[in-house]
DNA sequence: TTTACATTTTGAACACTGTTCAATATATTT
DNA sequence: AAATATATTGAACAGTGTTCAAAATGTAAA
């Protein structure tokens, strides 16, 4: 029944935001069961009418939190100029998003997914992420000859990796030990990256 | 005392034996109090007498996994010609033994450190096994003018936070989505690294 | 309105996790 | 052999995810 569904979608919802606020405010360690369901208002039991186990949850946060960086980025580099001053922008943009929220890092990139099957998509939702937000970049600098296509793939490929272990190196083991220094390190990585 | 000291030693060696075991058999989810202890034969309070807690002693085995790591790459890349090639080999067997061992690679990487005081120093051993593999090298590159020391620097940094960040998305991500992917794309992006 | 059925919500229970502590067992010394 | 010191241990506690039968609620029919 349509009804049913909206209701649903309702009661899923309030167990998704519980889910994604807690994430955000406690961290990927404090998000149990029973924390998320003493926040959404039900009974831990009841998340599993709604959902098959709680790392399904979890992932189904994703896609939000992959919107939410778009957004971040988006607002904080519409202005800049476009081509590699841009890129240089939206990258270090994506990495201060997962900075601000240790949590959502973890998630993206180091929690295991449970079910190897159709959570295919989940994992290219979040790798495919930081080369959707280049993208636009990328073909403003083939159009203008400043790479070739395969150049920028290989650049793209690059900035992935070093984006992903810089951020799990600061994050999980302090390497850089300051944000100042993570910082540099970033944009010296960033730059000679970019620098044909 | 002295006897003492050696009893203490060979019971925390039964411990750590146990653990390493388990982690590089089983992962790192499946390393737990008790089955440890079961592996030592001992009961799951013994362990506390001898380590303040469970990552305490996980953590004790990064030093011998660091070993191990680095007897693996050292066996099969002495014979390659030193510079560019060696570093090549290095750096790809590096990879190929956290591949071997995910376990591991999730315990150097992944694995939260408990307490920040005093284990900066088990993060230091994480973070320079790397360079210390190649700093034969690269110090015979800067010696034969093929970089300057400043270069170096660059790409030791780049080449770490690659390795790390690919390594993370294909043991987490299932990105690339094979074996033989993950490797072509970590040959090209070692060549675009070291390419002067 | 009351009865009957369908659906949703729920707490008890189970098997796990890490950790502490008092009791037991072993080893050492007197 | 008795007294003391040390090592080992299981019970207990608070937490984790998950299942399931019972209770509460909503809906439809009589």
């Amino acid at each position: 029944m349509n009804k049913k569904e909206i209701q649903e979608q309702r009661v899923k919802g309030y167990f998704i935001t519980a889910t994604k606020d807690l994430l955000k405010s406690e961290g990927l360690k404090s998000v149990s069961v029973r924390n998320i369901a003493d926040r959404a208002g039900y009974s831990f039991a009841t998340l599993y009418n709604y959902f098959k186990d709680v790392k399904d949850l979890v992932f189904l946060c994703v896609k939000d939190f992959r919107e939410e960086c778009r957004e971040y980025v988006d607002t904080r580099t519409t202005t800049v100029t476009p081509g590699n001053k841009r890129l240089k922008a939206i990258i270090l943009a994506y990495m201060e998003y997962f900075i601000q929220y240790p949590g959502i890092f973890d998630l993206f990139f180091a929690e295991k997914l449970s079910d190897i099957s159709g959570k295919g998509d989940t994992s290219t939702l979040i790798t495919s992420l930081l080369e959707e937000l280049c993208a636009a970049d990328w073909d403003y600098c083939i159009d203008m000859r400043m790479l070739t296509s395969r150049e920028a793939g290989l650049k793209k490929a690059a900035l992935l990796y070093g984006t992903t272990g810089l951020l799990t190196l600061y994050l999980n083991r302090r390497h850089p030990g300051s944000y100042d220094a993570f910082f540099k390190q970033a944009t010296h990585f960033i730059d000679s990256q970019l620098k044909s």
